[in-house]
RNA sequence: CGCGGGGUGGAGCAGGGGUAGCUCGUCGGGCUCAUAACCCGAAGGUCGUUGGUUCAAAUCCAGCUCCCGCAACCA
């Protein structure tokens, strides 16, 4: 009976279309589960989406669905991108499949009957948004610690999950396992989190409806996250009929997540495995984040990268292995098309694809494809690349295990390297000159099949429709590409033909596709220009127009309000005695040019609080190309006067 | 004092008390098997700043400063 491996990413929640975050995720899964299954591993790689909760309830509203409907879509989509990407997955969970709800209803009606979930009255600060309460300990500045929002008094009534009894075995868990990786985050739990003693968790949502129903009170729904995290054991068929792998596949050996929700994974999920009596995982590793030019994506900056266009352009392995490569052990890492194309051209065409490439054409050349069994090896010639390749495997083990798949591929393709050194030492082309020295140019083109042929092997998991072209390439089949003959070096046939094949990876202009990318994405500018002339379904009547009252008004004094980045204070003279304004365009404006400048506001605009400071309406601005301009009124209008 | 990460040669990063290292780029050279690829060499850094600990600090401590992310974000 072979060992198994459980592995998982967190399931998505499919508010929107997959971006390159969630793809890093899941392909770095990919990688470990195609590693492990290579190395004789029972593996199972379960991934899927969270599709409960007001995010996803409010989006299908808008687009005018139901949940349902909403949800299918989207998941269609992440399945056609998991498909494209080459994702090995096993199992596929929807929260909104029969047999999870099933699942989540009875760990709920245990939990319930153990004491674990307790019915109270909530008199604490609830943040409508964010469907949070907070203790008054973790509001900042009394606001909504994860927003910012005000919070309003709640009073319902709601079910509670006793954390609170579990302070010290998460805390055990946290400092005295390697549960949770990287180590810098643990201190970040602790400190954050657990110290002070873990707070009960509330665990109902009475307003929210798209959620599976509590059990022993329908009137709650069940908050997101505990049904989310449910996934990893439901999806083995704990306490439900679908499914019979859990006592097989449990504990998960890795929980693969992003740094923003180690937090759940770290304290909530298995203090709930506690109360249940299940093992908890063996490890949580909390990747970070792709940042683009230095900023995180965001559709309005323009950034968004989709993964479909760049797989299409420069092939699905190219984009797995630039993914990968970049991704430092622990922290975030940058992302552009430039660096992904210098990444591609450098380390895959020019070192890997040239190499096999040059490799199998001497072949060829010298041998008519086919090496002659007499050879003539030069131990101190060919000794360093020879062990180089032969110990690859074990490193790329360990790395794979911890796991550090940038330094991984650092390792193999440092073999790479060598391996074209050892050309350049060896000249075979001076070699080829002199018929005698055939036995020696045989073995250095052994010598450099054999390494192709063990880089090959353990990039498999990482490039897999790569490596099999390689493999053709250079003659490899059967025995000679397993994960275990990577191991020895010499492996290969003694008289292995080659035989050469299209070019692995082409050198990409970067330049011309630098110029192309960019022509792409001012071509979807207009696109969403025209989605906005659409809204000319929204014309309004005159009637619609005199609610909005505009008034000018003169800037008397104006500040930035420190803790926020884009805002501004503004007093107001309004004609009427004066009023507080504020706007988001510090980034645009210093105060000192405002002050004395009259402008136009929108004088009945519901009150708001911005980063605590009051806002009694909105001036008028419009775009100038990136920047914000302010709409001037003359100076010698008067203060109050009404626009129309 | 909201939380967190970080400031190391042109770019991206690694290192983490004792001659400052990697990849890319640049420049020079070599080679010609190969995808104008490959190999070798060079230039280029007082490791954000100030102070402290030490025989010794990029590395430890304290302050300052700047950048980024989260959150906020009514243009």
């Amino acid at each position: 009976m072979n060992k198994k491996f459980y592995i998982t990413t967190p399931i998505y929640y499919p508010s929107g279309n997959p971006h390159i975050g969630t793809c890093y995720t899941t392909v770095a899964c990919d990688v470990i589960a195609r590693y492990k299954r290579m190395q004789g591993y029972n593996v199972m790689f379960l991934t899927g989406t969270d599709e409960h909760g007001a995010k996803i309830q409010a989006a299908a509203e808008k687009a005018g669905m139901t949940p349902k409907e909403y949800v299918d879509g989207i998941v269609a989509k992440f399945k056609e991108l998991w498909s494209f990407m080459n994702i090995s997955y096993d199992r596929y969970i929807r929260t909104t499949d029969d047999y999870h709800i099933q699942t989540v209803q009875n760990i709920l009606t245990k939990l319930y009957e153990k004491g674990y979930i307790y019915k109270g009255s909530y008199e604490g600060k609830y943040c409508v948004p964010c469907e949070s309460f907070w203790t008054d300990t973790q509001l900042v500045d009394g606001k909504c610690p994860d927003c910012g929002r005000e919070v309003i008094d709640s009073k319902e009534e709601a079910y509670f999950l006793k954390l609170s009894d579990f302070t010290d075995r998460i805390t055990d868990l946290l400092q005295n396992s390697d549960y949770l990786r990287p180590e810098s985050r643990i201190n970040e739990m602790i400190n954050n989190f657990v110290k002070d003693g873990l707070e009960d968790l509330c665990i109902s949502r009475a307003s929210v409806k798209w959620g599976i129903p509590l059990p022993f009170d329908e009137k709650h729904t069940v908050y997101v996250w505990l049904d989310a995290l449910i996934n990893y054991i439901s999806a083995l068929g704990y306490e439900n009929d679908a499914y019979d792998d859990f006592n097989r596949m449990w504990p998960a050996d890795l929980h693969m997540t992003a740094k923003e929700i180690v937090r759940f994974h770290s304290i909530v999920w298995p203090a709930m495995l506690m109360m249940l009596d299940v093992p908890v995982p063996k490890r949580l590793y909390g990747h970070g984040w792709i940042n683009f030019n230095g900023a995180k994506m965001s559709k309005s900056l323009g950034n968004v990268i989709n993964p479909l266009i760049l797989g299409e352009r420069y092939g699905v392995d190219a984009v797995r292995y630039q993914m990968l490569r970049d991704m430092p052990y622990g922290s975030d890492s940058n992302f552009s098309n430039e660096i992904m194309i210098n990444r591609i051209n450098s380390d895959l065409a020019n070192d890997l694809g040239n190499l096999v490439s040059r490799t199998v054409a001497m072949a060829v050349k010298y041998f008519d494809g086919t090496l002659p069994a007499e050879k003539r090896s030069d131990d101190d010639a060919d000794k360093e690349l020879v062990e180089m390749a032969a110990g690859l495997k074990a490193k790329v083990d360990e790395l794979i295990e911890i796991p550090q798949l940038s330094n991984a591929l650092t390792e193999i393709f440092k073999v790479v390297s060598r391996a074209n050194k050892y050309i350049d030492e060896t000249a075979p082309w001076v070699l080829a000159k002199d018929e005698a020295n055939k036995p020696r140019l045989a073995a250095v083109l052994y010598n450099l099949l054999e390494t192709i042929r063990i880089v090959s092997i353990l990039l498999s998991a990482f490039m897999p429709s790569t490596a099999p072209k390689i493999f053709e390439q250079i003659g490899a089949s059967g025995d000679e590409i397993t994960y275990h003959s990577c191991g020895k070096f010499g492996v290969l046939s003694d008289t292995v033909t080659v035989h050469k094949g299209d070019t692995l990876f082409p050198r990409i202009d970067l330049e011309k596709e630098i110029d192309e990318l960019n022509a792409m994405l001012t071509a979807e500018q207009p696109k969403i220009k025209e989605d906005e002339d659409l809204d000319k379904a929204g014309i309004i009547t005159i009637e619609d127009f005199s609610k909005v009252k505009l008034r000018t008004g003169e800037i008397v004094s104006c500040e930035k309000i420190k803790k926020a980045k884009k805002l501004l204070k503004i007093q107001l003279d309004d004609g009427r005695g004066g009023r507080q304004i504020v706007s988001g365009i510090a980034q645009y404006y210093t105060p000192e040019e405002l002050i004395g400048k009259k402008i136009i506001f929108v004088a009945n605009l519901a009150e708001a609080k911005l980063c605590g400071e009051v806002s009694q309406g909105m001036l008028l601005a419009c775009d100038a190309g990136d920047k914000v301009q302010v709409v001037f009124v003359n100076k010698d209008t008067p203060n109050g006067s009404t626009v129309r």
